[in-house]
DNA sequence: AGCACGCCGACT
DNA sequence: GTCGGCGTGCTC
């Protein structure tokens, strides 16, 4: 009798684990690990599987069900993607279906319907005949030939370069020489908005052979990258975190840009990865080479730079000796705080925008909050708007006429008068990106002003739109959230203003401080990347802040050295690694027993490693309630060992009888 | 995560 | 009498 063959598949569902499926003679020669194949999972339609595992050993407790039929277009890589899904799904304590779920473009799509036309490049206009890339300056050759060095014995380097000193030509010429070997190359950005900017540079230079990746492109969009990078004939991807997941047959580089940049860590829904550090593995499960970008390197990462770990090549000059901007602190005490339309600019910020307005030059202001304010209280008693359903008060947005909660997005009509003491007199406190706009355009009446944040960059190519006015020079003054802080490369953008240094140097995490210098010193760099120097007004009530002496000066190393003394004294990463446990429930006693329980069975097992529990800052989402464990780990611990022991905490707490519905996830290293 | 099975309240 | 509420358990 024939021996059978059984096939561990994992589907794209949310479940533990694997299922075995018995191979159907007539595929037993094509399914090999890593194919992709469809099969019926419970009561569902069918469902794409990843086979993990083949072998002859016929279950015992349960008949398997048959493989329905093999996907035409598996993954050709074979099973460096299963490993590498594998691999996150370890790591970052998420269920296998979970992972699977993220890496798959809609699972059942994948199929090319008969006749439809690839098509790689969407979204974007056609490509310009290719032009080879502008011979590099000797400092960016001498960084190309130092990063090429290096990577002889170092599976990452990184390249901190000042902002406008020239990276993405070295990142260019780097991609030519993977070319030429035959190799693929990944192309990481944090933000979808800055892979439309890039994408007409590198397609000038590199042309046809690269395309895009993201959540917004249209499923047809996304299924031609997938199968051009499975097949081959797709040489770079530029891409979000998500590019990661790409069938890749021999990546030779991962460019990981801006990569101190917080979006690479995703945080909902699981898994919950971090795309810089999940980069470096998918590298090396390819024998290639990871290279970061930054000119504010994270301080995780610069420390491994500096202690050998990661090859360092640093770049000290702006591009064509342009000089680094100017910075001015702006005292939000000293001037007294007027009543009406300048309540928020500080004399010194207005002059320079009036300045820089006469000469026909640009300037960006950064308010890292968008809305009308994000408040309102009443005059009277002190009463404050907050979310029905999340421990926040609510967001002012004058353009609908509602309050919106930011953290689950409900909004209601602007009360009419105070619920608690019926008082009308109800007042906007503080400022976001809408208010600014609105003084502005009062303040400059001649100026022509735009916004970019959530609110007004919802519709696809809508960021582009705002982009490219300024870039024409129909816009003179643009207003955004951080989504303005990075990439844009502006001719007459001389004045940059930072509204309000304090929100983020205040915010209750150990890594503010970092955040703030990494923020300020990257929209700063916005400012004169030309011919004029530009100026930066950083408006604050404590001038004399230790951040804001390093940002004025330019000083990531002094930044880095004060950070890194802070982190290792306090016990914070890169000195230590940590999980934070994350749990739910609507009932405040209910989560109060259960996260307790919890902490007692993990403290039996990891003693001292284990803080909490502890509410976060924002301790009720959505109606549920929330506390946080933290494990903190030394790095001489075994990390897989400590996390099958909270895997097995969290699983046995779940089980426990109790009223109503528990969640529970794990964070690793969380951002 | 879905989806079905299963045991208690207000309706054609 | 039954339609349906969502608690519980399973998916190879």
């Amino acid at each position: 009798m024939m021996k059978r063959l059984f096939a561990d598949i994992i589907v794209p569902v949310a479940v533990a684990g694997s299922y075995t499926y018995a191979v159907p003679p007539q595929l037993m020669e094509e399914v090999k690990r890593g194919s992709l194949v469809t099969v019926d999972f419970g009561q569902s339609k069918s469902q794409t599987g990843l086979v993990i595992r083949l072998h002859d050993r016929a279950p015992e407790e349960f008949t398997p069900k048959e493989i329905i039929s093999l996907l035409p277009h598996s993954p050709a890589a074979g099973d460096r993607l299963t490993d590498f899904i594998l691999w996150i799904s370890e790591y970052y304590m998420a269920q296998q279906g979970e992972v699977m779920k993220s890496a798959l473009p809609s699972a059942d799509k994948l199929r090319i319907r008969a006749g439809s036309k690839k098509k790689v490049n969407s979204g974007s206009s056609e490509v310009t005949p290719v032009v080879p890339p502008s011979d590099l300056t000797a400092s960016q050759r001498e960084a190309c030939e130092k990063i090429g060095n290096l990577f002889i014995d170092h599976e990452v380097v990184l390249l901190h370069g000042v902002t406008s000193s020239g990276k993405t030509e070295i990142y260019i010429h780097l991609i030519n020489d993977q070319l030429s070997k035959g190799k693929q190359v990944l192309y990481l950005l944090p933000e979808i908005s800055l892979t439309t900017q890039i994408i007409e540079r590198l397609k000038r230079n590199l042309g046809d052979t690269i395309g895009v990746y993201h959540s917004r492109l249209t499923d047809s969009a996304r299924r031609a990258v997938w199968h051009s990078v499975n097949n081959g004939s797709l040489g770079v991807v530029l891409g979000v975190r998500s590019s990661l997941f790409l069938p890749f047959r021999n990546l030779g580089l991962i460019i990981v840009d801006e990569e101190h940049d917080p979006s690479y860590k995703q945080h909902d829904p699981a898994p919950r990865y971090h795309a810089r550090d999940a980069a470096m593995m998918l590298s090396r499960m390819h024998g290639g080479v990871t290279l970061l970008g930054s000119a504010t390197p994270s301080v995780e990462t610069y420390h491994n730079a500096v202690t050998g770990r990661y090859g360092l090549v640093e770049l000290i000059n702006r591009y064509g000796e342009v000089m680094m901007p100017e910075m001015l602190v702006a005292d939000t005490r000293s001037y007294g705080r007027k009543k009406g339309t300048a309540a928020h600019f500080t004399p010194r910020l207005l002059e320079a925008i009036g300045d820089a307005l006469s000469k026909d030059e640009q300037i960006i202001l950064f308010q890292n909050r968008r809305g009308f304010s994000p408040y309102i209280m009443c005059s009277d008693c002190g009463w404050v708007q907050r979310c029905s359903g999340c421990s926040v008060s609510t967001t002012y947005h004058k353009g609908i006429g509602r309050m919106v909660c930011h953290y689950c997005g409900r909004s209601e009509p602007l009360p009419r008068e105070c619920p608690e003491c019926g008082s009308a007199v109800l007042s906007a406190r503080g400022f976001g990106t809408e208010k600014i706009e609105e003084e502005i355009k009062l303040l400059f009446p001649g100026a022509r002003v735009a916004r970019m944040d959530q609110d007004t960059t919802r519709l696809r190519n809508s960021s582009a739109v705002i982009l490219s006015d300024f870039a024409a020079g129909e816009t003179d003054i643009l207003i955004g959230t951080q989504m303005i802080s990075k990439g844009l490369d502006f001719e007459r953008l001389t004045v940059v203003g930072i509204l309000d240094a304090d929100s983020m140097l205040y915010f209750p995490d150990f890594r503010a401080f970092e955040r703030s210098f990494q923020l300020i010193e990257q929209v700063s760099g916005r400012a004169g990347r030309r011919t004029r120097r530009g100026r930066v007004i950083i408006q604050t009530a404590d001038p004399s802040h230790i951040i804001l002496r390093q940002v004025l000066k330019h000083d990531y190393k002094a930044m880095y050295r004060i950070q890194i003394e802070e982190r290792e004294l306090f016990g914070y990463p890169p000195f230590t690694r940590v999980i934070k446990i994350v749990l739910k429930h609507r009932d405040l006693e209910e989560l109060n027993n259960s996260s307790e329980h919890l902490a007692v069975s993990l403290r039996r097992r990891l003693g001292r490693y284990v803080l909490g529990p502890e509410f976060p800052l924002i301790m009720q989402v959505q109606k549920w309630y929330v506390k946080t464990i933290m494990v903190k780990l030394g790095k001489e611990l075994s990390a897989s060992k400590i996390k099958e022991v909270i895997r097995k905490a969290m699983d046995d707490e779940f089980k426990v009888r109790r009223k109503g519905i528990l969640r529970i996830h794990a964070d690793v290293d969380p951002q």
